[in-house]
RNA sequence: GGUCCCGUAGCUCAAUUGGAUAGAGCAUCUGCCUUCUAAGCAGAGGGUUGCAGGUUCGAGUCCUGCCGGGAUCGCCA
C-alpha cells in the first residue's frame, strides 16, 4: 500500500461513517506545501450530493479522524478543503518501505512499438514510438503484467520485390548471399548498400511501369516461397535485424518478439475465407471490404479493405491477421499500439473490424496510444539541416559527441581513460535524447531542438545523472570515512528533510497514474522533482561534516533512499547511470 | 467540406483528469565555489490559459459558437 492509499482509507472510512461514498475520501498530495502535505477534497462534492454545507461535512470528517495516530494535524480551509499533515513516525515508516503497486496478477499485455521496415535505415521517426513504447513495457512489467514488446517490422511488401529485383538486374545477388552474418563489418557494408539501393530502386519502379511489374511479380514469388527470392529475403531480413538491434540497443529499447508481417502471411487466406463465409466481408468496387460503420457515426465511415480490387492485401489485412496470431499464441488481455497519431483512423477501422467480426472478445482491451509528431524548430516535421531525413544512428552519434564536448568543458570525467569517457558520453547523450522526448505528453506534437536538448542544463537527462552520480560519490566518501548509515530504528526525519522524505514516498502513485493513461511523462516529472528537491537539500544541509551522529546517519540514509528511487525510475525509463563522472 | 488533435510566460513544456495564489526549464537580472562534483544552489522579473458565451460553491480542464495551426478522409504503409 502507498501512503496515499493508506490516507485515502482513513478518510474513506470517515466518509462511509457518514453514509457517503468511500471514494470521496480519496487523498492527494497537496499542491500548496505551506498549507498542507496532503489534502482531501471530498467534502465539496459530498455537500452537493447531500444538499448540505461543505464546511459542515468537512467538520464532521475532521472530527471523525481527529485522534487518528497517523495524523498530526487536520484542518479545514476555503470552501471545504481538508488539509492534512502526517506524523513523523508515519512518514518515517513509509519512506523506508516504498512498495510499488501491484496492478495485475500477470495478465499478458502486448505492446506494438516498433514498425521499422527492413532494408531501410531507421530514422528519427522511430525514436519516439520506440522509447515511449519501451518505457510503457517496462512500467507494465514492473506493476505485475506480463508485458511483451513486439517490433512488428515491415518485411513483406512490394518494397522487398523492388530491392531484390535491383540486385538481380545488376547481377549483384552475391553481395547479399555471400554476406557473413557473424562479421559485423560485412553486415554493415551490406546494410549500407541496401540503404543506398532502395531509394533508387523505388524511384525507378515508380517511373517505369515495367520495373514495377517485375517487382510485384518478385513479391508474389517471394510470398509463394520461391527461390532465389526466399533465401535472398531471409538474408536481407537478418542483416536488417542486426542493424535494428544495434540502433535500439544504443537506446536501451528492447523487444521480446521480433516478428514481422511475413509471420502472419499464412494466416491471411483462411482468415479472409472465414470473413467472407460469415458475411463480415463484402465486395465493393471490386475489392473485398469489411464495413465498420455504426449508427451513431455522423458521417459515413470508410470500410477496412481486406483485398484490393487487384487481389493484393493491405496493411489493414496484415494487422488483422497479426491480432489473430497474437491471440492464438499469447492470449493477451490487452494489446497496445504505440504508433504515430496520424494513424488513428486506420486503427479505429481495424479495431471496429476485429470487433464486428468477433475476432476479438469483448474482454480484450485494444488501445491506440497515439504519439505526436516530432517537429523541427520550424514547426514542420523534423529534417536535417540539408533537408533530408535524419538517421537515428546519426542522431545518437551527435548526442554522444555533444555530450563528450560538454564533459570536457565542465571538467567532468577527466581522470578516466578515453574509452571510459566515450562510454559515459554515450550514456549521457542517450539520457539527454530520451528524457527530452519522454517528458512531453505522449499524444501531442512536439518540437525537437537538438541544440536545446544537448544544452544539458535544467530539466534534462544529464541533470538527473549528475545528481545521482553526486550521491554515489558522497556515499563512497562516507564509506571511506567509516560513517554509519542509520538503520530503521535510529532513522529520523528532521524539518529541513521533510520535503524530500515526502517525495520519496510518492513513486507508487505516480506509477499507477502512468499506467492508467499510458503516459510515461508523469514519471519524468516525478524524477526531476525528486532530483531537484535532493539537490536543494544537498545545498542546504552539509552531510559528511555534520557533527550530530543521528542527523548525519539519517541524512546518509536519505541519500541512499533517494539514489534507490532515482535508479528505480532510470530503469523504468531505460536510462543508464554511470558510477562516476 | 467532414472527422480528429492542438492553442498556457519571449521560447520549449507541465498542471495529479473540475479544486485553493496556473507551475518548471531555457533566455534575462541579482547573489553563492580555500567544506560532500557549480551540468549545481538561493532569489527576482515575466500570464486576460486564442476569442465570446454557458454549466456551478469553483473552469486551463466540461458544453456551445467563432478564430488560428496541424493531421486525416477505400484500394500506399
Amino acid at each position: 500500500m502507498s501512503i496515499i492509499e493508506e490516507l485515502s482509507d482513513i478518510f474513506g472510512e470517515a466518509f462511509k461513517s457518514l453514509d457517503l461514498p468511500r471514494e470521496l475520501g480519496n487523498v492527494r498530495t497537496s499542491d500548496r506545501p505551506e498549507m498542507a502535505e496532503f489534502q482531501c477534497n471530498g467534502a465539496m462534492p459530498a455537500a452537493k450530493q447531500a444538499g448540505k454545507n461543505p464546511r459542515e461535512i468537512a467538520q464532521a470528517i475532521v472530527e471523525h479522524v481527529q485522534d487518528h495516530p497517523n495524523l498530526k494535524d487536520v484542518s479545514i480551509a476555503g470552501p471545504g478543503f481538508i488539509n492534512i499533515f502526517v506524523t513523523n513516525e508515519f512518514l518515517t515508516k513509509y519512506v523506508q518501505d516504498v512498495q510499488l503497486p501491484k496492478l495485475s496478477e500477470g495478465e499478458t499485455v502486448i505492446l506494438d512499438y516498433g514498425g521499422p521496415n527492413i532494408a531501410k535505415p531507421m530514422h528519427v521517426g522511430h525514436l519516439r514510438t520506440g522509447i515511449i513504447g519501451d518505457t510503457l513495457r517496462r512500467i507494465l512489467d514492473k506493476v505485475g503484467f506480463h508485458a511483451l514488446g513486439d517490433v512488428h517490422m515491415g518485411d513483406w511488401g512490394t518494397h522487398m520485390g523492388m530491392l531484390m529485383m535491383d540486385y538481380i538486374r545488376t547481377s549483384d545477388e552475391s553481395i547479399v548471399m555471400d554476406c557473413n552474418l557473424e562479421d559485423a563489418d560485412a553486415v554493415q557494408t551490406l546494410f549500407d548498400d541496401m540503404a543506398e539501393r532502395y531509394p533508387k530502386a523505388s524511384g525507378a519502379a515508380k517511373e517505369n511501369p515495367e520495373l514495377m511489374q517485375e517487382a510485384r511479380a518478385a513479391t508474389v514469388k517471394l510470398q509463394n516461397k520461391e527461390e532465389p527470392f526466399l533465401s535472398m529475403w531471409q538474408k536481407i531480413r537478418d542483416v536488417s535485424i542486426r542493424a535494428m538491434e544495434r540502433n535500439y540497443g544504443l537506446l536501451n529499447v528492447r523487444f521480446d518478439l521480433w516478428k514481422g508481417e511475413a509471420d502472419v502471411h499464412d494466416l491471411i487466406a483462411p482468415m479472409a475465407e472465414r470473413l467472407k463465409q460469415k458475411g463480415f466481408a463484402v465486395q465493393d468496387d471490386g475489392a473485398w471490404v469489411i464495413p465498420v460503420e455504426r449508427n451513431d457515426d455522423k458521417k459515413k465511415y470508410p470500410p477496412l479493405i481486406l483485398y484490393k480490387s487487384d487481389g493484393g492485401v493491405m496493411y489493414g489485412t496484415t494487422d488483422m491477421a497479426t491480432i489473430v496470431e497474437r491471440i492464438n499464441l499469447y492470449d493477451p488481455s490487452r494489446i497496445i499500439y504505440i504508433v504515430d497519431q496520424r494513424q488513428s483512423l486506420h486503427f479505429e477501422q481495424l479495431f471496429r473490424a476485429v470487433r464486428v467480426s468477433n475476432i476479438v472478445r469483448d474482454d480484450i482491451e485494444l488501445t491506440f496510444a497515439g504519439v505526436g509528431t516530432m517537429n523541427g524548430t520550424d514547426g514542420k516535421p523534423f529534417k536535417t539541416r540539408a533537408g533530408g531525413v535524419m538517421r537515428l544512428s546519426d542522431m545518437i552519434e551527435m548526442a554522444q559527441s555533444k555530450a563528450l564536448e560538454r564533459l570536457n568543458e565542465a571538467h567532468l570525467a577527466q581522470d578516466m581513460s578515453e574509452e571510459e569517457r566515450e562510454k559515459i558520453a554515450l550514456q549521457v547523450g542517450v539520457a539527454a535524447l530520451k528524457f527530452a522526448d519522454l517528458q512531453n505528453q505522449r499524444h501531442a506534437d512536439y518540437i525537437f531542438d537538438l541544440d536545446r536538448m544537448t544544452n544539458f542544463e535544467g530539466k534534462t537527462g544529464p541533470y538527473l545523472l549528475y545528481q545521482a552520480v553526486r550521491i554515489k560519490s558522497l556515499l563512497r566518501k562516507a564509506a571511506e570515512q567509516g560513517l554509519n548509515i542509520a538503520d530503521d530504528a535510529s532513522f529520523s526525519i528532521h524539518e529541513e528533510e521533510r520535503a524530500l522524505a515526502l517525495l520519496l514516498t510518492a513513486l507508487p502513485d505516480v506509477l499507477t497514474l502512468a499506467v492508467r493513461n499510458y503516459t510515461p511523462h508523469v514519471l519524468c516529472d516525478y524524477v526531476y522533482n525528486l532530483a531537484q528537491t535532493f539537490s536543494s537539500f544537498y545545498g542546504n544541509c552539509h552531510i559528511l561534516s555534520e557533527e550530530n551522529e543521528n542527523v548525519r546517519s539519517s541524512r546518509l540514509k536519505l541519500c541512499n533512499l533517494t539514489l534507490e528511487r532515482l535508479e528505480q525510475v532510470f530503469e523504468l525509463l531505460g536510462i543508464e547511470c554511470p558510477e562516476r563522472m
